[in-house]
DNA sequence: ATATGTGCAAATCCTTTGCATAGAA
DNA sequence: TTCTATGCAAAGGATTTGCACATAT
């Protein structure tokens, strides 16, 4: 519904992103679907692929995604950080263990009670992890 | 009301941690009161207080601190980790800016509508950053 | 005694940066 | 051309680890 390959360079380009023949690749590989993914594992799938992307490349571009508001950056668990490619309001589970991602639709969440911004700041989003530990 | 510097020891020794001089140091120093503190920052002031601790020792202790749920780590900003002297249920105002922490009591936040967990797992814990833009 | 903790420096892991080359406008 | 992107390797910063020495039971 949203991100044809074919429409991705239009995509870029409406979001204020040069699209280069590496960053179509990024893009097209992490739009493809809802997903959670690492700096790390973007580099390696495009390598299986046969494609040559530099790891510089590869956190420039998921940099400025993230910036331009293309993908957004989950900064979960300290240890790296994982691109989602779902930039709508979410939610997440997450697994204790292993850091993975899940997502949660918005209407799974409903707050009955919020704290109103302090003076002198505004709501910039709210992160909600649920942690999951197997049984 | 928790932990007068008299009962750390005690404290320690009922949450399976044998206290030692630098973990008594350390847990006075971060359980004094509600905060939020990196590594960097614990050991920089017991340091300034003329205190000889490593830095493998307050990164060991901060570890087994949040594993034996002496206090609780905050993995939000990717960068660095927090350690949060609140072991309570809570959540917390972040700071986009400078990723800075503040408390938000438990009944501050009400949820009308949560998921289940998913088959096989349980909860082990809700995470819910408010991110805070100045304006 | 025997197990556990501590300190130091080196090692690791993720991410960023400097700089020369390649590509886009 | 002129500006921006890419790749490579080196640098950077937070955290962990190996190992000898010190401390706790």
């Amino acid at each position: 519904m949203s991100s044809l390959p074919a429409n991705l360079a239009e995509r870029l380009k409406a979001q204020g992103v040069l699209p280069t023949a590496q960053r179509l690749r990024i893009a097209s590989l992490l739009l493809a679907s809802p997903q959670h993914l690492t700096a790390e594992q973007i580099l390696g799938r495009l390598r299986e692929g046969g494609k040559r992307v530099s790891k510089a490349t590869v956190y420039n571009t998921l940099n400025l995604f993230a910036a331009k508001g293309v993908i957004r950056q989950l900064a979960v668990n300290g240890d790296r950080a994982w691109f989602d490619s779902n930039t709508e309001p979410h939610y997440h589970f997450q697994d204790v263990e292993t850091g993975a991602l899940t997502d949660l639709a918005p209407q799974e969440v409903i707050f009955d009670k919020l704290p109103p911004p302090p003076p002198g700041t505004e709501y910039a989003g709210v992160e909600l992890f649920i942690r999951l530990r197997r049984v």
